[in-house]
DNA sequence: ATATTAAGTAAGTGCTTACTTACCATCGCG
DNA sequence: CGCGATGGTAAGTAAGCACTTACTTAATAT
């Protein structure tokens, strides 16, 4: 019974199901950190605490294999949702015309997530330079659809007068510019952020702002 | 005579130093593709239209050449001066207070380099990832001193009452945001701009406007 | 013309890669 | 207990990798 406890120190017996989730953990590791072409398939069974016979068994090539991790991501990291399906304030924000709380709510959630999810940020990355093709089913999928839903909003909101006539897709680039620009500099250029070091609270308080009313005084 | 004519087609024999540029160049483009360890000596020397052990009495090892890549690049591109020290309307526009012909012209110039060096950028983002040294050094050497040297600007027009209360370095980081997120969206995500082409005039304008005066309407 | 030097290569080196084969060990079940 | 299914491996294989060696060819200076 002891040894259930120990099964995470990925060395013994397992259950079929079990290394395969093992293998994939370790592989989306190693892809995070070093790319498709800088991880072995020997890397990973280490990491994995098997044989390389063993993730050939499991998956039938290295290509799969990174297929397998996307699907994998896809269902565990609930990228199926959107962000806001599961965001109360978000929805409320909107429902009330409250434009701070929607772009506030919306920043901080990405900015948190980016935050949690270092390694699939590089892993998208990744696969964007290396054009695998969960860069281009991921914009698809997820990114147009923020453009929509967001451009959606503003273009209400410059129908009741509230926003002025610019092309919202140019707004929204520039707001997802800020969250994902600011996310990139601390995940890929400036880790120990000393250029800049603020709390996702802040940065999204900052960022919802400039967006909305932006730095210069207002010309009376 | 006419041979000359064809030095570009790469065979024949060259200098030693036109074969080094040649491949320099040859390297440089399949690095910004694939990444370092997505190209191999093989691919540079064929590139090159040469043998790989030409490759070898050049550059010592496939690490130095790719540092020789930077190195080169440094030189020939003008990283070595910073984006306003050859542009008079970003200078003229400062000494004179014209918030919008700084960030204007500013914007432009960025998204012009970005367009027109693809490649560049790529070889950048690969290194990031990949954590080679020229990230590290191209961020200390050029993003930092463009946070000092747009910062400075704001903190002086704060003082003047032109700008809120608001850490310059946040505004900074939010107008590169959007400049450097929608040139990665266009070289990376949506290369074929199906989410938003616009050209860059229209989106410095934009991104300027937006970063001065915000989205909203002003509340009277 | 010839000696010297530099540009160039064919054919390696030893090692690593993705992937396979042939076999062993342990489990659950009648 | 025996036995089939499953978890697991040691030891491959052929191709590819970064890098070298031993040699040939072409330009140039004397």
């Amino acid at each position: 019974m002891i040894h259930e406890l120990f099964k995470c120190d990925h060395t013994g017996r397992m259950s079929g199901d079990q290394r395969r989730e093992q293998i994939l953990q370790s592989a989306f590791d190693l892809f995070s950190r070093s790319g498709f072409s800088g991880t072995t398939t020997k890397d990973i069974a280490r990491a994995s605490g098997v044989s390389e016979a063993m993730v050939f068994k499991h998956f039938a090539s290295k290509d799969e294999l990174y297929g397998a991790i996307l699907e994998a991501k896809k269902c565990a990291d609930g990228l199926h949702e959107f962000p806001w399906e599961s965001n109360e304030a978000i929805l409320d924000a909107m429902s009330s015309g409250d434009d701070f709380g929607v772009f506030y709510n919306f920043a901080l959630q990405a900015l948190t997530k980016h935050r949690s999810d270092v390694a699939f940020m590089r892993l998208l990355f990744y696969s964007a330079l290396e054009e695998h093709e969960l860069a281009e089913r991921f914009f698809g999928e997820f990114v147009a659809k923020i453009y929509e839903f967001l451009g959606d909003y503003i273009n209400k909101r410059q129908k009741e007068g509230a926003f002025r006539e610019v092309d919202p897709k140019v707004i929204v680039r520039s707001f997802l510019g800020m969250i994902i620009h600011h996310s990139l500099n601390n995940i890929l250029w400036d880790r120990n952020r000393r250029i800049l070091d603020i709390s996702d609270e802040d940065a999204a308080k900052n960022f919802t702002e400039i967006v909305l009313h932006g730095a210069a005084v207002v010309k009376s």
